[in-house]
DNA sequence: GATAAGTTTCATCGATTTTTGAATGTTTTA
DNA sequence: TAAAACATTCAAAAATCGATGAAACTTATC
C-alpha cells in the first residue's frame, strides 16, 4: 500500500451519498449506473484519478470503467489531465453545467432528433404513393409532427442559453 | 368480421413507419416500447380506439395494452373518449405538445428533481458531523450541486413556456 | 525487440425490465 | 343475482441491457 489517497479504501457516508446522487441523475438521463458512479467518484475527489483509482474505489470492473470513462469523455463531462512522469491517463470532473449539458445535447440528443427528421422525410416519400383521399388524411398529422420536430430543434439551443446564465 | 375499421388488419407501410417514430421517441424517454406503439396507433387512427382495437392492430397482449394505456393516461398523452351506448373506454391521442410535455415533466421528471433535493438536504446533515477541515472541502461541491438543482427547478417551467408558443 | 504498463474490446453472464395470458376484479344488463 | 362484457393485476417467461474479465491491442521502457 502506497500513500495515494485514492486506493481502494472504503467510501465515507458523505461520498457514498453524493455518488448515489449522480447515479440517480444518470438514471434519469438513461445512462448506465456505472457512468453515474464514475462521474461521482471524480466529482468528490480532491484531485484527478486514473482508471484504476476509479475502479478500485467503486469496486467495478475494468471493462465498465473503461467504457464509462469513454462515455463521459464523449460528451465532455470529464476532462483528461496530463500528469508528467506518469503513463496513466488521469481524469477530473468537469463542473460547468453549461459545458456538460451542451455536450450531452449535441452528442446524445441531437442524433435522435436527426434520425427522427430522416424518418419524417421517408414518411413524406411514402405519402406520394397514396391516393388523393389518403394524402388528405395524413397531411395534418405529418405537419403536426414536423412542428414538434421544429420545436425540438429550436428549444434545445434555448435551454442551453438558459443554463449558462 | 364486422365493419369496424380498427379490427386486426395489417398496418400499412405509412402506419408502421409512423408508429416506429413514436417507438423511438418512447425509447429516448425511457418508456416501454409498447407505450410508443399504443400512442402511435392512436395518433394515426382517424377516430378513437378501445383497448381491444389497439391490441388487435398492434398484436400485443391485453396486459401490455392495459398497462401502456395507464401510463399514457398518467401524463395526459391520451384522453378518454366517452361513446354513448358503448361500455368500452375509448381513447384518442392528445396532440398538444405543450400538454404532453407538461404532463410528462410533472409526472416523470419532477419526482426525480424532488428526491434529489431531499438527498442534498441529507448530505448537508451528514456534513455537520465532519471536522472543520472536511467541511471546507465539501462546502464548494455542495454549493455547486445546489446551484444545479436550482437551475433544474427554474429551467423546466421555462422550457414548457417555450414549447407552448 | 522483448517486456511491461495501461487501455480497450468483446463474448458471455447476470440482473433488470417488459411482455404475456390466465386469474381476478368490477360494472352493467337482463 | 346470474351472466356477460371489460379492464386490471400479477406470476412466470422472454427479452433487453449492463457488467464482467480474459484476451487483444497500444504505447512506452529497458
Amino acid at each position: 500500500m502506497n500513500g495515494k489517497i485514492s486506493d481502494g479504501r472504503q467510501l465515507s457516508d458523505l461520498e457514498r451519498e453524493m455518488i448515489e446522487l449522480f447515479v440517480r441523475m444518470a438514471d434519469v438521463l438513461n445512462l448506465p449506473r456505472s457512468v453515474g458512479e464514475i462521474y461521482g467518484i471524480l466529482f468528490v475527489s480532491p484531485g484527478p484519478l486514473c482508471l484504476d483509482d476509479c475502479r478500485l474505489r467503486l469496486n467495478i470492473s475494468k471493462g465498465s470503467t473503461s467504457q464509462g470513462l469513454k462515455i463521459l469523455r464523449s460528451f465532455g463531462a470529464i476532462r483528461t489531465v496530463y500528469i508528467p512522469g506518469d503513463r496513466k491517463d488521469y481524469y477530473m470532473a468537469e463542473t460547468s453545467l453549461r459545458k456538460i449539458a451542451s455536450g450531452f445535447a449535441s452528442e446524445q440528443i441531437q442524433p435522435h432528433v436527426a434520425s427522427g427528421k430522416d424518418r419524417l422525410f421517408r414518411i413524406r416519400e411514402l405519402l406520394a404513393d397514396e391516393s388523393e383521399a389518403e394524402r388528405e388524411h395524413w397531411e395534418e398529422k405529418i405537419e403536426l409532427l414536423e412542428n414538434w420536430q421544429k420545436k425540438a430543434g429550436t428549444t434545445l439551443p434555448v435551454i442551453l442559453k438558459l443554463i449558462s446564465t
